[in-house]
DNA sequence: CTAGGGTTAG
């Protein structure tokens, strides 16, 4: 190539270089593609037209807005800055450096950009990305009214600005007019559409457009799958995932993401197992997004030898894949463990955020290190400058409370410089309970209905801090309340993992197909343990409607037994998936259930399931 | 200029 360079006039001469330049860049070897530049000059070869777009694409993508300004300054030099290519890559280095203004101001300098689509395309995504919404919005009608042609990349920057439920109704709007462009049927667009009423919240408005979707591609596939699994819709995402297999639909590194995330929720290791074999298969076992997937799902589903062999297997880990790793440790009660490689991760040079810290604190307050917390509290700000934020405050509350300590998390409360949200205060109410403190607990219960008079578990703790202290006084009066405001306690739900399905069991179910035989094996087995153990101490099977509450029918935990036993042949391991905190006549009901049967019975945490995000799913606490 | 992704108590 150096021959070659010496030989040829000056603006041919640079043409290996770009050539070079490109396909780095393509490569995304962003810094040697930038390294390239000096290398040229040094040459005395020339950049041009075809030069600074790479390398204004390599200062996007690394961030050096710094940089790009001084290529800024090249282009200026050089007279290209007219040039459509240079023009959108300098608008484009500067909105993902953050530099807006700088992006608006060549965008409004250059006469001949004014009527050229790709540059209002370059601004309107910039102003997205730098969460400058309504500016997006303005630059958008400013194209329809000087009569800019819109395309549909222009829609793909723009639709973004629409993924909060607040904007949903801008989104729709939106929606709407794509129709009279025709973009409709432009499958990248309505990919975009899927993913923005995903992000709304608006799940079945999502699957009707994909439904509608004439030719699906595999973004379409995981927008569905990344969505569902973003809305706690776990099932749903299972489900995909198999159709996707019966279309012939290969799954990449972005579906298994989605997968592992909702195996995680549902504490479906097995299927989470599959996903693994999946991924060594198809050779995308370096993907950090994987890993730190996979180290979340094992984590949840209470398998940290797993956990920790792949975080102990990543060739570089992140930050998401401590916090992956400590807050697996932490929800399982191993708060010194976790504590441990918090340390060790700031040792690596690695700066911990707010999430991190939310990880740490709640593992201090499980595992019961409560000044180990208080010091992480305070480090947060004085080594960290992180603002501590309500959920910070919510576990310092809940770490001070499960030490009995109910005055200081109550004056930590008090002291707090941002407003308390709904778990902080709720948080206490729960410690309330553990210590049978009933006079504070009636405080916190006053606050965090104010916040929260929807959820309906913050009643339900009250009111069995009352029924502790004997009180049927305060707990008529909780119902009452309860049902002036008509709320009810959604069912708990139990699920068992079978052949890599998920079966969900409510209270008192016969949705299932099994159903009849389900109650079948469940009274056989309550005849057994009627005749081995006598009358269990407490059952609440069948009591009815007295003052118009329904209370417990069947418990979901035990039809969700009597399934795996009906349906698992000898040996097989049995997986309850259900929230920790069953009641003691559940809890009675496995031990004795697994002395009669020789298999081992599983009970897992799945908490984290999003469709019981307002209240838990304990089945003592369903009336 | 350009659609889909991992970590967050109670």
């Amino acid at each position: 190539m150096k021959n070659h360079c010496k030989s040829k006039s000056m603006n041919a001469l640079s043409t290996p270089w770009n050539t070079q330049l490109r396909e780095l860049a393509k490569r995304c070897q962003f810094l040697q593609a930038l390294s390239l530049y000096p290398q040229m000059l040094r040459h005395g070869d020339r950049p041009n037209a075809f030069t600074f777009p790479f390398a204004l694409k390599s200062c996007a993508a690394l961030s050096l807005p710094i940089l790009g300004s001084q290529f800024h300054g090249q282009i200026t030099k050089v007279g290209c800055v007219f040039e459509p290519f240079v023009q959108t890559g300098l608008i484009s280095m500067y909105c993902k450096g953050s530099l807006v203004d700088n992006a608006r101001k060549v965008f409004e300098e250059n006469f001949h950009s004014r009527k050229l689509t790709v540059c209002y395309n370059a601004l309107v995504s910039g102003y997205v990305s730098n969460s400058k919404c309504s500016e997006a919005v303005l630059l958008f009608r400013q194209m329809n009214e000087e009569g800019v042609p819109v395309n549909s990349v222009t829609l793909l920057g723009l639709i973004p600005a629409c993924v909060s439920p607040i904007n949903l109704e801008l989104g729709s709007s939106l929606h709407c007019s794509t129709l009279k462009y025709g973009f409709d049927s432009d499958v990248s667009v309505v990919n975009c559409f899927i993913t923005m009423y995903m992000k709304c919240g608006s799940v079945n408005y999502a699957q009707k457009l994909f439904d509608e979707m004439p030719v699906k591609g595999l973004i379409s596939w995981n927008a569905m799958v990344s969505g569902y699994a973003q809305n706690g819709l776990a099932t749903n995402v299972l489900e995909l995932y198999r159709n996707m297999d019966m279309n012939g639909v290969h799954p990449d590194p972005v579906t298994l993401v989605g997968v592992l995330s909702s195996c995680a929720n549902l504490g479906a290791q097995s299927v989470g197992h599959e996903v693994e074999f999946k991924i060594q298969a198809s050779g995308f076992t370096s993907n950090p997004f994987l890993n730190n997937a996979l180290i979340n799902m094992y984590a949840r589903c209470g398998n940290l030898t797993k956990a920790q062999a792949v975080f102990d297997g990543m060739p570089e880990r992140t930050l998401v894949s401590w916090t992956a790793i400590i807050g697996g440790y932490g929800m399982h009660g191993h708060g010194e463990i976790a504590v441990q490689l918090f340390k060790e991760m700031i040792r690596s040079g690695i700066e911990p955020d707010g999430t991190a810290f939310v990880c740490v604190l709640s593992a201090c307050s499980h595992a019961g290190l409560t000044d180990q917390g208080l010091e992480y509290f305070k480090m947060m700000k004085r080594n960290y400058q992180l603002e501590p934020g309500p959920e910070h405050y919510s576990c310092m509350v809940d770490l001070l409370g499960r030490a009995g300590r109910l005055k200081e998390a109550q004056t930590l409360i008090e002291s707090m410089p941002i407003k308390p949200d709904g778990a902080v205060w709720g948080a206490l109410l729960g410690a309330c309970k553990i210590h049978k403190n009933v006079e504070l607990a009636e405080l916190a219960f006053e606050r965090v209905i104010e916040l929260e008079p929807e959820n309906i578990g913050y009643y339900v703790l009250l009111s069995n801090i009352y029924s502790n202290a004997n009180n049927s006084k305060g707990v008529l009066r909780i119902r009452i309340m309860m049902k002036e405001k008509k709320l009810k306690k959604d069912p708990g739900c139990s699920y068992v993992e079978l052949k890599g399905r998920v079966h969900p069991f409510i209270v008192g179910d016969r949705n299932h197909l099994q159903s009849d035989e389900i109650y079948r094996v469940l009274e056989e087995l309550e005849a057994i343990i009627m005749q081995e153990f006598g009358k269990p101490e407490k059952d609440n099977r069948e009591e009815s409607n007295k003052d118009g509450f329904t209370r417990v029918g069947v418990h979901s935990e035990k039809l969700a037994v009597a399934f795996g036993l009906l349906n698992t042949t000898t040996g097989a391991e049995v997986v309850i998936i259900k929230n920790l905190r069953i009641c003691e006549d559940c809890h009675l009901f496995f031990k004795m259930v697994s002395k009669i049967v020789h298999r081992q019975l599983t009970v897992r945490d799945a908490t984290r399931f999003h469709h019981f995000r307002n209240g838990s799913c304990s089945c003592k606490d369903y009336w």
